[in-house]
Parts: C-alpha cells; sequence; structure tokens
DNA sequence: CGTATTCCCTGCACGC
DNA sequence: TGCGTGCAGGGAATAC
C-alpha cells in the first residue's frame, strides 16, 4: 500500500495512540528486515517518552529524547495500534509495548521495510539525499523543469526519483501524469513548462485527495484486520489496462518501464 | 554525474 | 489438487 498517502495516513492513525506514551519494551521476533534492526535498540528504547511522530518522504520517525526509530513499510509493511490480547501472526515482526498497555505492531510479508535508528544530532544517510516533500513550499512546476533539463529518462522515472521529489509511487505517478496528459514515456528533459505545472499541481492534489480518503480508514485504525482499497474505484487509469479511458472512453494502454507496469491513455496523454 | 538493470522477499492469481 | 509462472504499490546496489 505504502506511498506518501498511506505513510501520512499511517502517522495520523497511530499518533494519538503513541505521542507521549512511555516505552516499555520493543519485542523483536526476527532480527532483520531489508537490513539488520540495530540490536541496541531495545535497550535504548524502554523509558523512553515518544516526543514526535514525524514523516519524511515515505519514512516514519518516532522522536524519543537519545534519537529516532526510523521506519520504512517498504512495499508491503503496515503498522497497528492493538489493546492486549491479539496473538502475533506470522510476518508481525516486532511490538513496542506502551505505558498505556498497547502495542504498535509492524507487520510486513515481504520485508522490503526497516527499521533503523536516527540519533538525535544526526541526518540518517537514507534521508539525507531525499528531494522536497510534494505538498510543501518549494515544490512547483518550475523547480521540476529546471531540474529535468538536459534529461532522457523517461518523465515517469524522474518524477518517481526521491532525490527529485519524494513520495511519488507507480500509482500516483500515473495518475499525476494523466491529469497533466504527459505520457509516462517522454523524455524528462522534452517537457515543457507548463506541461510541469501541470504535473505539479495534479501531484499535489491528487497526494492531498488521497491523504483525506484514508481519513476514512482511520476510525478502523485499531481492528486488526485489513484496512480497504479506499483509493482503488477512483483511479483513473493505474491497473485499468484496456478498459476505457474515463474522459474519452478510449482503451487505456499498458507498458513496462524499468521492470514496472505504467498505464496511459493513448489520446489524452501526450 | 545520469541511466538502465537486477535483486531483496512472500503471497496471490492464473493457466495447465 | 498441485505446480509453475508472472506479477505486486519501494528502492538500494550495481554496471555501464
Amino acid at each position: 500500500m505504502p506511498e506518501l498517502p498511506e505513510v501520512e495516513t499511517t502517522r495520523r492513525g497511530i499518533e494519538p495512540h503513541v505521542l507521549g506514551q512511555r516505552i516499555e519494551s520493543l519485542l523483536l521476533r526476527r532480527p532483520d528486515l531489508r537490513w539488520p534492526i540495530p540490536d541496541h535498540l531495545v535497550r535504548t528504547l524502554p523509558g523512553r517518552e515518544i516526543e514526535a511522530v514525524r514523516r519524511r518522504a515515505k519514512y516514519l520517525l518516532i522522536d524519543t529524547e537519545p534519537g529516532s526509530m526510523l521506519i520504512h513499510l517498504g512495499m508491503s509493511g503496515s503498522l497497528r495500534v492493538l489493546t492486549p490480547g491479539f496473538g502475533a501472526g506470522k510476518h508481525d515482526h516486532y511490538d513496542l509495548a506502551l505505558g498505556s498497555g498497547q502495542v504498535l505492531r509492524y507487520n510486513d510479508p515481504r520485508r522490503f521495510g526497516c527499521l533503523l535508528w536516527q540519533a538525535a544530532d544526526e541526518t540518517h544517510e537514507l534521508l539525507a539525499a531525499l528531494g522536497p516533500e510534494p505538498l510543501g513550499d518549494t515544490f512547483d512546476g518550475d523547480y521540476l523543469y529546471s531540474l529535468s533539463r538536459g534529461r532522457s529518462a523517461p518523465v515517469k522515472a524522474f518524477l518517481m526519483d526521491q532525490s527529485v521529489v519524494v513520495g511519488v509511487g507507480n500509482i500516483y505517478v500515473a495518475e499525476a501524469l494523466f491529469e497533466a496528459g504527459i505520457r509516462p514515456t517522454r523524455a524528462a528533459g522534452k517537457v515543457s513548462r507548463a506541461a510541469y505545472g501541470a504535473v505539479a499541481m495534479a501531484i499535489r492534489r491528487i497526494l492531498a485527495y488521497a491523504i483525506t480518503r484514508g481519513g476514512t480508514t482511520l476510525r478502523d485504525f485499531l481492528k486488526p484486520d485489513g484496512e480497504p482499497g479506499y483509493f482503488e474505484q477512483e483511479l483513473s487509469v493505474y491497473g485499468r489496462a484496456e478498459e476505457p479511458c474515463r474522459v474519452c472512453g478510449k482503451p487505456i494502454k499498458q507498458v513496462v518501464q524499468s521492470n514496472r507496469s505504467s498505464f496511459y491513455c493513448p489520446s489524452c496523454q501526450k
């Protein structure tokens, strides 16, 4: 699930339950996800108070006085706040037990996610080269236009490059390029300033809207069962190969770019 | 430096 | 029913 809206939805979902809580313990059920989980965390975290729950790009940061838990959900990760009594499932890799008696539990079948540590006075290497937040003040069409000059890579790859702009994944890039009328296969350096203005607006609008839709799942956040695909029925092109374009009726095309599926309308996107 | 490819891992839908 | 294949929303590592 997790592109930026899903991560932000997770942040908002867990924040009321974990902010200000004392960490009682960290239970690791396996020593590694994508990378080894620093083993000092089981000693460092107990007794600390959670001071903030932040998001940077697709990372969640849970702040304590000596530093922050750095959490990425990868492609299949999720965090859930549970009241005691739920047995751990197969892919429940760690539990953070809180003073309230509740537990913050991480589940990730594919283990592409990570749990790392960022000391209070440092910026983790993984966060060092990230581009601007798409919903922040510095992100706009002129920024994309300037950065893209001379680039031959497809505009889709350019927009998914986390050093260009963060948080845009395979689904939302397809939707934003559709809304802006740009084919994902165009060279990034050949897209006009006006078109980048449109795509920047589309990215902001779609991500912000998806976050509000994610809000509908917040009410169910404490439930241990899976959340519904809240945004799925509103997608214009993603996953709709051969289905009629909602604007012009022509069949949506699916192509493979750098080993991942791209979707676009051959009539609406030039 | 930028670009393209490969790989990490498990689960699931599909065809035979 | 079982087995093989391809695919999945991320992104780092590697090879040019």
